[in-house]
DNA sequence: CCCAGAATCTTGACAGCGACAAGATAGCTC
DNA sequence: GAGCTATCTTGTCGCTGTCAAGATTCTGGG
């Protein structure tokens, strides 16, 4: 769209929106890249021209996920508004947030995904007591977010009524950070 | 070796060990029927008479795991033993972890893997002062556990010259639950 | 002893996948 | 408009999971 048509639209975009929205709906497992070219109406070979190989693809998703969380952290005040802006995203952002911590499916050495990923760093641990506190609230949001993406909170009693937001604040607000 | 050998020995528990070694080392995604098979010294299409499938195979590896998980849970005398006794489980079995909170792999509705999973939810939920705060402690450690098996802690500045165990127990020890 | 029947494993086949190579097509630059 | 590059297509290969059908071994009752 931004960057005009080339042969057939913006693919590399499409391909990266549509693959969110696959890993969302399925699991990243489900994506293959012959599904995603279909999807996009190329044919099956088209997308390594864009990413590579499906590592490369994923890569990018992970880069386009860890900016899309610092920008949400950055936008928190505090520490307890970033702890759920933390599972904020990885709510809004399942396909990205899915492929983020999954190092096996990523290009291990890629610059701008470390770089993305030292980016939201430095926000998780800004405006913590110590270290080991710092840990200690990410490691209870990236847990929270996960275990719920997972359907793995299904079963306890807190969890039928409430939505995952007002649940994490309840959470976050069982402890105190010293 | 406990139930005999039929054909070839004890395929059963052969293919499983050998897949919890492999997602330890390669991750989940690098598990292959045929490879498990070759390994096992037997063919291609053997796993399936003992699993069904891939998923089948898989769920089993997560039953153990979740009936390993509720013994290590078992035998910690209070909530701060356990919460470390998680952590350590996570670490000592990588392989059972990576595919218990996985749902996508699994046989969702397998009445065995439902039990074995409610089975460790009640060491989970017990000892705390609220559901809240069981939330935040299984939280905790599930996200400390996951961050750290992903590598993902390496960065930090703490990660680097103490080993997983003392980490944990320093994490656990910077919050108070209320 | 032996022989049905069941459990276990093998062989063979098929479609889908990721990856690679080689060629076609469209857009850009000078 | 000619060359050049980016973009996409077509074709192929080996690998995978899954299914079907057959072979082999174990087991239990006469």
């Amino acid at each position: 769209m931004a960057k005009s048509t080339y042969h057939h639209g913006d693919l590399r975009a499409a391909l990266l929106a549509v693959a969110a929205e696959q890993i969302a709906a399925g699991g990243v497992d489900s994506v293959s890249l012959r599904e995603l070219a279909r999807r996009a109406g190329v044919s099956h070979a088209a997308p390594a021209h864009h990413f590579g190989d499906r590592r490369g693809l994923l890569t990018e998703l992970a880069v386009e996920g860890f900016g899309l969380l610092a920008d949400a952290l950055a936008a928190a005040p505090d520490l307890r508004e970033r702890a759920i802006a933390y599972v904020r995203f990885a709510l809004a952002h399942p396909g990205h947030f899915e492929v983020m911590f999954r190092r096996d499916l990523l290009r291990p050495d890629d610059p701008r995904l470390a770089d993305a990923r030292a980016r939201s760093g430095e926000y998780l641990r800004s405006g913590t007591a110590s270290p080991p506190a710092a840990l200690a609230a990410w490691s209870l949001v990236h847990g929270f977010a996960s275990l719920w993406r997972e359907g793995a909170l299904a079963g306890s009693a807190l969890a039928t009524d409430s939505d995952p937001q007002a649940l994490a604040r309840l959470m976050v607000g069982a402890i105190r950070f010293e």
